[in-house]
RNA sequence: GCGGGCGUGAUGGAACUGGUAGACAUACCAGACUUAAAAUCUGGAGGCCGAAUGGCCGUGGGGGUUCGAGUCCCCCCGCCCGCACCA
C-alpha cells in the first residue's frame, strides 16, 4: 500500500490553498472575525526549531477559528531593523538593506512548505520606507502631543572604537570588538514619556483578563508603584552651595533607625563635591566605570565614600548623620538618595557592616519570639511593632508610617508620595540600521519637527560600515536639510529609532498594510483587537508593555479609537525548543548531525569515531551547535510530520526537547492514520453489533469534547493524547463501516489544525468534495459526553484498598452502604468499626478507623 | 542582587476546583509475521520485597495543614526567563 507522501501531498494542498485564495482576509461585517497573530520574526535568514513552534501554535488556533466559522485574520511580516544587519555589514561587507531583504526572501521559502494558514497579501517588513515613514508621522503627533521629550542619559562607550554598544555587546565590562573597557557616557536622547502613563499601565493590567498571571505580576513589578514619603533633611555643615537633601523613602516607619545617607554618583551634590575633592573624585571615575544595566549595579560591591556632610535628623535634636555617595544608588529612580536603616533593609546592613555604622533595631516582628531573630546577623525585614522610637514605641510599623508622614508634614520636612519605577523609554540609538527620528535641529529655531509633507525622511543607501560608528553621522548631504519653520540651512537629527517602537504597532498596520494613513479606520474597526497573540516569555515585559504604552499614545494623537488602548485580548506564552548538547574530546561544540548514538548509549563523533560528552539539553543556539534545521526535517518527514512533533507531548508554554525518536513517533502516527483511513474506505462492510456501533460513537464525541477543549486552553499536547487514543481506538474497534468512516473523517477534522494537508487528503479520499478549511468544527452531542457507570475507589485512612462500580449519581448513603460492605473492605477493617466513613459522590470513599 | 517561573518513572509528559499518581508517547523487554532485517501487529512494565493474593516506598529536599497533598502553606536546593541599547 501507499505510504503517506509529504513531497507530493503537501505541495499539493499548498497549491489548492494557494490558488483559491482560502486564507486571504477580507473584511466581512457579517462574520465574526478573529485576529491571531504569533510575533513577528527577526529575519536573521534561518528558520529555527523555536518559530516552526511558535507558528505551528498559531496556526492551530488559526485553522480551528475558522472551522468554527471565524473569518480569520493571521498575518506575517519581519521585524527588519536592528543590530544584526550592521554588523553583517561590518564583517561581509554587504549593505544592511540587501543582507536584510535577501534573509527575508530565504526565511519565507522556509517557511512556505510548512503549509501555514498566513494571509501573505499582508506581509509587511519595519525597514520598507513606506513602514517606517508612518512611524515617522507617528512620532511627530506624539511629539506635537507632548509624549516625547529630550533627556541626558548614559550609554556604554567603546573609547577605542569611539562607538555606543548595547549591553549585548559589552563582555565582562569590555567591548566586544575592541576589548576595551567600556565607558558610561553622556547624551541628550529622546524619549517617549511612558512614565506619564505608569498609573494608567498599571490600572490596565487588571482587565488583561486573557494574559498569564505571570506576565500581569511581572508588568505591575516593572512597573513598580511604591508609596512613601519624601523627606528633606537640612545639611548643617554646607560645605556646598546645597542647603538641604531631599530622600524618597518607603519605609518612613523606620527613620530612628537611620544612621546615614547615600546619594547616587550622578547626584548634584556628588557632582560639585568632585570638583574640588579628589577622594570623591576617583570614586566618581570608578563608578563611572559600571555599566549602565541595572544587573551590573546590582551584582557589583556596594561601596560608598563619606563626603564629610552631616544631615539633622529630622526628630532627633543634635543627632548627625553621614551622608555618603553610594555607587547602588541610582539618579533616575527617585530623588537618587536614600536614607540608610541597616537593621532593617540587607543592603544598608551590609553597607553599615563595611563601614562601622551604627545598627538600631526600631521594630521587633510580631509573632516571633524576641531570642529568635537579632540584628547581629543579617537585616529584619516585613513589619512589625515598633521600639527605640520615641513617640512611635508600641505602633505597628504600618500605623508608624502614617505617623511619621504627618508628623513631617507638620514640620514642613517632608510628605507622603507614590513613587513609580518605571523609567521614561529611551528610544534614540546611534544607529543606522533602524527608523531615522524627523526632527531638525535648526541653529535659530531649536528642534523642529519635520513637515509630514517631506515624509518618510528615507536612511541614505550610499554608507560605509567601514568603521564603527553611525554612518549617519558622517554623512554630511544626508544631514543637511532645511528648517520647516524658517528655510535655513539645518542638521538633521542623526539617532535612529529603538526597534521596539517599530513592534509596538505593526499589528495595528496588518490589519491594512497598504493605506496611505498609518492606519484604516474601517479596517482597525473590524480587525483589532488582537485576539490571540503568541510569542516568546521573554517579552513578558519589554515589548508588550511598550506596545500598551504606544496604543495608548495613538488614541492620544487620534489614530486609534479609546477601545483599543489595550491591543492584545489573549496571551500566551510558549517555552523555547532544546536539544542535547554534544562536546568532542576537544572541548568543541558538535551538531547533532555530527554524531551518532550507539546501541550501547556512548555517543561517538562520525568523522573520527572518537568519543563524545553529552551535555545539558539547552536552547538550541548556534554557540552551542544543538540546533536542528526545520527545513532538513520538512524534507525528511514533511511538514505535518514537523507540526504534530513539535505540538505533541509537552505543554506549549514549556520548553520541549527536540528529539530523534519523538518525530520519528510523529512520523509514524501520520503513516498510521493514513493506512487505518484506507483501510476503512476500502474495507468490507461486515456485520457488527449495534453496541459496538453505540461504543465508537460515544468515542468520537467524547473526543470531539476533549480535543476541542484542549485546543481552547492551549493544550495541544493533550489534545494529541485524545487523538493518539481515539486512532487505537479505532483501529481496534468492531464496528460497522459506517461507524468507523464516521469516525475517521471526525479524526481527519480534528487533526487539521495541526496536519492540515494530511487531514485534506483523507478527506479527498473520503469522497468529499467541500474543503476542510473552511467552517465545519463537529459538535459533540451532550447525550454522549454522560457516564452512567462510574468506578469509585474506597481508601482506607487514605490508602486505596479497592473500587466499586456505581451508578453515577448514586446517593451517599447507599454508596456508604456498599463501600462498607465490599468484601475486600470487610477483610481489612477486621471489624473495627470506622470512626468517620467520608463520601464524595462519584469521588471517592475514605473510611477512618 | 532584584522580579517572575519551573522541578512527577529510563525519557517527554497526564492527573478537572485537594480525591485511584504515571493517561498518551518515547526508549526498553517479550511474542507474532519474515530466510533475515526493517516496517507492522500483540503484550509487558514506577521502585523495592514476595511464587502469588499482597505489602512497603514514591511527584527536587525538609517540615506543616487535612479524613486525604503532585496540587495548599513555610523553609531549602537546582534549573530557566527578564532586568530598560539583543530581538
Amino acid at each position: 500500500m501507499d505510504r503517506y507522501n509529504s513531497k507530493e501531498i503537501e505541495p499539493k494542498w499548498q497549491k489548492f490553498w494557494d490558488e483559491n485564495d482560502v486564507f486571504h482576509a477580507k473584511i466581512d461585517p457579517k462574520k465574526p472575525k478573529y485576529y491571531v497573530l504569533e510575533m513577528f520574526p527577526y529575519p536573521s535568514g534561518k528558520i529555527h526549531m523555536g518559530h516552526v513552534r511558535n507558528y505551528a501554535m498559531g496556526d492551530v488556533i488559526a485553522r480551528y477559528k475558522k472551522s468554527k466559522g471565524f473569518n480569520v485574520l493571521h498575518p506575517m511580516g519581519w521585524d527588519a531593523f536592528g543590530m544584526p544587519a550592521e554588523n553583517a555589514a561590518m564583517e561581509k561587507k554587504v549593505h544592511p538593506r540587501t543582507w536584510t531583504e535577501s534573509n527575508i526572501k530565504d526565511m519565507k521559502e522556509q517557511l512556505r512548505p510548512m503549509g501555514l494558514s498566513i494571509d501573505w497579501s499582508k506581509e509587511l517588513a519595519t525597514c520598507d520606507p513606506d513602514y517606517y515613514a508612518k512611524q515617522q508621522s507617528l512620532f511627530i503627533d506624539m511629539e506635537k502631543s507632548g509624549l516625547v521629550s529630550r533627556k541626558i542619559s548614559k550609554v556604554n562607550w567603546d573609547p577605542v572604537d569611539m562607538t555606543v554598544l548595547a549591553n549585548e555587546q559589552v563582555v565582562d565590562g569590555r567591548g566586544w570588538r575592541s576589548g576595551a573597557l567600556v565607558e558610561k557616557k553622556e547624551l541628550t536622547q529622546w524619549f517617549f514619556n511612558i512614565s506619564n502613563y505608569s498609573e494608567e499601565l498599571l490600572k490596565g493590567l487588571d482587565a488583561l483578563k486573557g494574559w498569564p498571571e505571570k506576565v500581569r505580576i511581572m508588568q505591575n513589578n516593572w512597573i513598580g508603584k511604591s508609596s512613601g514619603a519624601e523627606i528633606t533633611f537640612s545639611i548643617k555643615n554646607s560645605i556646598t552651595e546645597f542647603k538641604n537633601i531631599k530622600v524618597y523613602t518607603t519605609r518612613p516607619d523606620t527613620i530612628f533607625g537611620m544612621s546615614f545617607l547615600a546619594i547616587s554618583p550622578n547626584h548634584p551634590i556628588a557632582v560639585k563635591l568632585s570638583k574640588t575633592n579628589k577622594r570623591l573624585n576617583d570614586f566618581g571615575i570608578e563608578c563611572q566605570n559600571n555599566l549602565t544595566s541595572e544587573e551590573a549595579l546590582e551584582t557589583a560591591e556596594k561601596k560608598g565614600i563619606d563626603t564629610g556632610i552631616k544631615v539633622e535628623h529630622p526628630f532627633i535634636r543634635d543627632k548627625k548623620i553621614p551622608v555618603f555617595i553610594a555607587n547602588f544608588i541610582v539618579m533616575d529612580y527617585g530623588t537618587g538618595a536614600v536614607f540608610g536603616c541597616p537593621a532593617h533593609d540587607q543592603r544598608d546592613f551590609d553597607f553599615a557592616k563595611k563601614y562601622n555604622l551604627e545598627i538600631l533595631q526600631v521594630f521587633e516582628p510580631e509573632n516571633v519570639e524576641i531570642n529568635d531573630v537579632s540584628v547581629k546577623n543579617s537585616a529584619i525585614l516585613g513589619e512589625g511593632r515598633m521600639i527605640n522610637s520615641e513617640f512611635l514605641n508600641g505602633k505597628t510599623t504600618l500605623e508608624a508610617r502614617k505617623i511619621v508622614c504627618n508628623q513631617l508634614e507638620k514640620k514642613g520636612t517632608g510628605i507622603e508620595k507614590t513613587n513609580y519605577r518605571l523609567r521614561d523609554w529611551g528610544i534614540s540609538r546611534q544607529r543606522y540600521w533602524g527608523c531615522p527620528i524627523p526632527m531638525i535641529h535648526c541653529e535659530k529655531c531649536g528642534l523642529v519637527a519635520e513637515k509630514k509633507e517631506n515624509l518618510p525622511i528615507l536612511l541614505p543607501e550610499d554608507i560605509e560600515f567601514d568603521r564603527p560608528g553611525n554612518p549617519l553621522e558622517r554623512h554630511q548631504d544626508w544631514m543637511k536639510t532645511i528648517c520647516p519653520k524658517c528655510d535655513s540651512v539645518a542638521k538633521r537629527e542623526t539617532d535612529t529609532m529603538d526597534t521596539f517602537v517599530d513592534s509596538s504597532w505593526y499589528f495595528l498596520r496588518f490589519t491594512s498594510p497598504k493605506d496611505p494613513k498609518p492606519i484604516n479606520k474601517e479596517a482597525i474597526d473590524y480587525w483589532m483587537n488582537v485576539d490571540q497573540y503568541i510569542g516568546g516569555i521573554e517579552h513578558a515585559i519589554l515589548h508588550l508593555l511598550y506596545s500598551r504604552f504606544f496604543s495608548r499614545a495613538m488614541v492620544k494623537t487620534g489614530h486609534l479609537p479609546e477601545k483599543f488602548k489595550e491591543p492584545f485580548n489573549a496571551l500566551f506564552t510558549q517555552g523555547m525548543v532544546c536539544h542535547e548538547t554534544y562536546m568532542d574530546g576537544l572541548g568543541q561544540w558538535l551538531s547533532p548531525e555530527e554524531v551518532c548514538h550507539e546501541k550501547s548509549g556512548e555517543i561517538r563523533k562520525i568523522s573520527d569515531n572518537s568519543k563524545v560528552t553529552k551535555g545539558a539539553s539547552t536552547k538550541m543556539s548556534k554557540s552551542k551547535r544543538n540546533v536542528v534545521d526545520p527545513k532538513d526535517i520538512i524534507e525528511q518527514y514533511g511538514a505535518d510530520t514537523a507540526r504534530w512533533f513539535v505540538l505533541s507531548d509537552s505543554p506549549p508554554e514549556r520548553d520541549i526537547e527536540w528529539t530523534e525518536s519523538g518525530v520519528e513517533a510523529a512520523w509514524r502516527h501520520i503513516q498510521r492514520v493514513w493506512r487505518l483511513a484506507h483501510e476503512i474506505i476500502n474495507s468490507e462492510d461486515l456485520k457488527s453489533s449495534n453496541s459496538e456501533d453505540e461504543k465508537i460513537e460515544k468515542i468520537r464525541n467524547q473526543t470531539i469534547e476533549k480535543v476541542s477543549k484542549g485546543i481552547e486552553t492551549f493544550a495541544f499536547n493533550k489534545s494529541i493524547a485524545n487523538l493518539y487514543e481515539f486512532t487505537n481506538f479505532i483501529s481496534k474497534s468492531k464496528s460497522s463501516k459506517p461507524s468507523k468512516i464516521r469516525s475517521i473523517k471526525t479524526l481527519a477534522i480534528l487533526m487539521n489544525p495541526m496536519t492540515p494537508h494530511l487531514s485534506e487528503e483523507i478527506w479527498e479520499m473520503t469522497g468529499e468534495k467541500s474543503q476542510l478549511s473552511s467552517s465545519m468544527w463537529p459538535r459533540a452531542e451532550e447525550e454522549y459526553l454522560r457516564e452512567d457507570l462510574v468506578t469509585l475507589p474506597i481508601q482506607i485512612n487514605g490508602k486505596r484498598k479497592t473500587e466499586i462500580q456505581i451508578n453515577s449519581g448514586t446517593p451517599e448513603d447507599q454508596i456508604k452502604l456498599e463501600a462498607l460492605n465490599n468484601e475486600l473492605i470487610k477483610k481489612n477493617l477486621k471489624g473495627v468499626s470506622p470512626k468517620k466513613v467520608i463520601v464524595v459522590p462519584d469521588r471517592i470513599v475514605n473510611i477512618v478507623i
